[in-house]
DNA sequence: TTTAGCACTCTAAGGCAGTGAGTGCTATTT
DNA sequence: AAATAGCACTCACTGCCTTAGAGTGCTAAA
């Protein structure tokens, strides 16, 4: 799959996937040869990109128009070509700013960095959320609620609270919601969301438990509790790509809007995207979101101060700004994960 | 501003702008003529046709096309020819089921609830939450997160919660947050969420309180927990407004999405609406959301258990089924309060 | 190996006639 | 007086043609 190129038709390559990102028009070989500086006719610049289409780096709409540049040819420029911009300095104190002006909780962080991120690309960016159930355990509080109600709070110790309103079969008075809240922070001190739960599983099959009421019933509520809903994403900026001129047309932009009314769907495909460190680069076919709607997807790796991961980056037309949104991406992983850090 | 007009003119403005609902293509007179059984020439309806055009009701993109109805004609439609279709047994059947699966809390009943408004009416579905601040205090509750970071936890009577990581100059004792929680769930107890933090501020000022340091750092915590970041709002479906043809050029919708990216905004324009009781209609500039952009709004009120109020309704094209879509969002109002109330 | 030159292709844009839906007006019918 | 039939007129839309221009591929010369 790899790709064997001399140096100047490498040069070009790079010079018509820039002009294409630049101009979103298919690019002539008079236009590559004027712009790129190295003297060059534009009749050896077009056997170059003859050669460059035989290859399947380009296609031409038509004759008589220039040329495009395939999903293997972004590929290839981000593999081998792209000279990433240093991120400047400028968005760099932006990116600080205002991550960390949003407010201590996590829930706001990320939801402001992910406005960040599609504020500074002018795509649309997206957080998802480290997993709720890989915190740790830190505490769980009944309060009664109605005749027939209980709130359950379950806190983490990174200070993430998940809450639910559980319907009792009767009326269970609050002492003896606080004698169970005592018994459960017991039994699943230390432990993760997840273990916990499966602590909870174990102690409901326990005989010495089944004969006390007030003890198996706690753990009944407590194991609804604990069964997360999965885990949240945030998504800012999605009227930004209809300001791209390739999604005008409102129908190819349906696929990634329904995609995103889904988030539980989302999020499964986006777990793929989390195995591997460092910023992945996903082009057209390759993007687990929508397929079909030629986008692309940056994202990378953060971390959370108990070593819980997430998820961040940035979505666009696969003919995106990647020397800029890769260094960028990758910047705000890295601080992200230092300010969730610092703690 | 009300219109005066004879029997027949009412039916054949009526019949017009049903054709445009249906078709969204500029009706003609024969069409009018055809379809509405009333036995009528085209001639006869072109004539009523121009005088409806020189009151403002119609117009026409152009000398030999069709005519569109005017915000005006869909005001009138709407206040006095729509014949409100009666709700199917089938759909009602889905919005309760649907409202009803959708689990115990508020949120979760809200969020389905757009959701449904949305898939029934095939726009967009929006509920306001009721404001927390009309809620009744339960209680409060501080967890030590780490050495400098407070967890306060706030519980209104009818379950919901609302919670905020606070930073704390030195560190808290968890004894301290047990006998800071108590001093402050007796001092707020029985009152609202407003009435909670006018307390606090009163409190604050009282100067036995100000010397007793363990008091006055109650105050500042729960001052910050109390202070809640305005109210929730779920918003559904908005792919589907793609699937109209009036949006199918991008740069229309844009202000809406825009307008749905800052929830902020959005909650206060909304606000607007739930002044009056019964179901509210909004038509193209009416609307409080995105003037520009060619949209009608329908809401409702409901009312939760103590009485707090919020907002449920469809946004879509001003060419949008009235007829069918008032008595939805009429009957889902009433359901939601009636699933409220029976807590 | 590069380039100049040239024929060729194909789109985009403009002009033009024909078609048909729809109108407004007028004269006629009821 | 109201309703209608008839008719001339308007105007978008379609298809067809032409032209201009951008860009290509190929060949022959440098």
């Amino acid at each position: 799959m790899d790709v064997e190129l001399s140096a100047r038709s490498r040069q070009i390559l790079e010079a018509i996937v820039e002009e294409y990102i630049a101009t979103a028009e298919p690019v002539g070989s008079s236009a590559v040869a004027r712009r790129h500086a190295l003297t060059l006719s534009s009749a050896t610049v077009r056997n170059v990109m003859a050669h460059l289409e035989e290859m399947g780096l380009l296609t031409s709409p038509h004759t008589s128009a220039g040329r495009i540049p395939t999903e293997k040819a972004y590929r290839f420029y981000v593999d081998s070509l792209v000279g990433l911009r240093q991120i400047s300095r400028e968005e760099k104190k932006q990116i600080i700013r205002r991550c960390r002006q949003s407010g201590a909780g996590l829930p706001e962080i990320l939801k402001e960095t992910s406005r960040t991120l599609s504020s500074l690309s002018n795509y649309m960016g997206i957080v998802v959320a480290p997993s709720f159930t890989a915190d740790i355990f830190r505490q769980i509080e009944f309060i009664r609620i109605g005749t027939h109600r209980v709130l359950a709070i379950l806190v983490s110790t990174n200070g993430l609270v998940q809450n639910r309103l559980i319907e009792t079969s009767d009326d269970i008075p609050e002492n003896d919601l606080l004698r169970m809240s005592n018994y459960l922070n017991e039994l699943m001190q230390g432990l993760t969301i997840s273990q916990a739960r499966e602590r909870i599983l174990a102690e409901m099959k326990n005989e010495k438990v089944q004969y006390d009421r007030m003890m198996s019933r706690a753990l009944q509520i407590s194991e609804q509790a604990v069964t997360t809903g999965g885990g949240e994403i945030f998504v800012e900026g999605q009227a930004r790509i209809l300001d791209q001129p390739e999604f005008s047309d409102a129908g190819r932009m349906k696929d990634i809007f329904r995609a995103f009314e889904q988030k539980g769907q989302m999020l499964q495909l986006l777990n793929r995207c989390m195995n591997a460190d460092g910023v992945q680069i996903y082009i057209g076919s390759e993007t687990p979101v929508s397929q079909s709607a030629g986008v692309s997807l940056i994202t990378s790796r953060f971390v959370t101060a108990n070593n819980t991961v997430g998820l961040l980056g940035v979505i666009g037309p696969t003919r995106m700004g990647y020397s800029t949104v890769i260094p960028m991406v990758d910047y705000t992983a890295r601080l992200v994960s230092r300010l969730l850090s610092e703690t």
